[in-house]
DNA sequence: TCTGGGGTCCTAGGACCC
DNA sequence: TCTGGGGTCCTAGGACCC
């Protein structure tokens, strides 16, 4: 018996918010992120914005010259926490197999609907329909035998997607598409493979094993699996935070000084209040510098037991910081992380949850 | 054009141990 | 006195995802 597995992806999801809160933006290229000045980039992008080449990740000063009658509105995080909660709930409502992978977007398996008689598209679109009425916002659906297939299917139907791709049908389904359709094909190793002459997902499922490690490494053989359609991964209702992390992009470049080092204690106290609330800590610090001219680095340090205070987080991030600075360094950016996570605390609010990979953005 | 912020996983070299 | 081999941990960088 196949599995049914359906992916669900808000389309775009922070710009729609903003569209259904506030009926002016309606119709109108909206896009959300920082401001140009502050060096913002694109999280969210309408789809009347993308008409002009608008895309997540993109600098806001090119997006804004891009589209000059484009609204920016910067991020609302907490109302786009709460949107997403009602969405996520809509989904357990269905099944309790629910894996978020973000704030928009999720699989869930409903082989159980299937094996008791219900056929996968009206599970599919009662769901749809179900987010629509209850929040107002379009989602995309993929349905497949695998996340894998799902999620290629939401993607190539957004927006306002509805496709499913029926047991047996995967590998003709993801023949034609580019490489960089499947899950895990970015940039670089798409540029491998062309190199090579490997464009579509078809091809990659041509390759044989040997062909599979020398163009993608230790995954080979599984990517090559996944063009060809076989993926037994689980949807995974839990998931273990490995690290808790805050990073900042200055507005200008800073020179060692006052203000590095007050970016530094806020940082430290932010990764400590999401530590505490989790009630865990971290045994190795770490801190992430970007130079002006865009090199990036990090330094780590382990330490003999976990911490969580911001004043202990905030001097080990200082004394890393003491050992890399150079007489006429500038950055643009200043960040911490804590990793090698454990529990202090048990009767913390979230603990337990110091595990629970929860709240991304969408971004890209 | 001038590049965010939150993560995960993989690789590779060196230290260290037996 | 020319030099093994395996295992594990740590560190740093990079690809990738949303």
């Amino acid at each position: 018996m196949p599995r049914t597995i359906i992916h669900a992806d808000l389309d775009a999801f922070f710009a729609s918010v903003e569209q259904l809160d506030n009926p002016e933006l309606r119709g109108k290229p909206v896009v959300v992120g920082g401001s140009p000045e502050s060096r913002g980039v694109v999280a969210a992008a309408s789809y009347e914005a993308r008409r002009f080449g608008v895309h997540s990740a993109m600098p806001m000063s090119r997006a804004l010259r891009l589209c000059p009658d484009a609204v920016r509105v910067p991020p609302r995080f907490e109302r786009y926490i709460e949107l997403s909660s009602r969405v996520m709930a809509i989904f357990r409502a269905l099944t309790p197999l629910v894996e978020p992978m973000s704030l928009d977007e999720a699989f869930l398996d409903v082989s159980g609907w299937v094996d008791d008689g219900a056929a996968p598209i009206d599970i599919a679109r009662s769901l749809k329909e179900d987010v629509k009425a209850k929040t107002g916002l379009n989602v995309s659906i993929g349905v497949g035998t695998s996340k894998s297939i799902a999620k290629v299917a939401s993607d190539v139907g957004k927006p306002d997607g509805f496709v499913i791709v029926p047991p047996g049908g995967e590998a003709a389904f993801l023949a034609p598409m580019p490489a960089r359709a499947l899950w895990g094909v970015g940039p670089k190793t798409e540029a491998r493979l062309k190199q090579l002459g490997v464009r579509t997902v078809g091809d990659m499922a041509r390759l044989d094993d040997a062909a599979a490690e020398r163009l993608l490494g230790s995954r080979g053989l599984h990517m090559r699996d996944l063009a060809r359609g076989i993926d037994d991964a689980a949807v995974v209702t839990q998931h273990e935070r490995k690290s808790v992390g805050a990073e900042t992009t200055f507005a200008r470049d800073l020179a060692d000084g006052p203000e590095l080092r007050a970016a530094l204690a806020r940082l430290a106290q932010h990764v400590s209040e999401r530590l505490r609330r989790a009630g865990a800590g971290g045994q190795t610090v770490a801190i992430k510098l970007r130079y002006a001219d865009f090199r990036t680095i990090t330094r780590q340090s382990s330490l003999r037991a976990p911490v969580d205070a911001a004043d202990e987080i905030a001097a080990i991030a200082s004394r890393l910081l003491d050992a890399e600075l150079q007489p006429g360094d500038r950055f643009r950016l200043l960040g911490i992380q804590c990793s090698k996570l454990a529990l202090l605390d048990e009767s913390a609010t979230g603990a337990g949850d110091a595990t629970q990979g929860v709240l991304w953005d969408e971004g890209s």
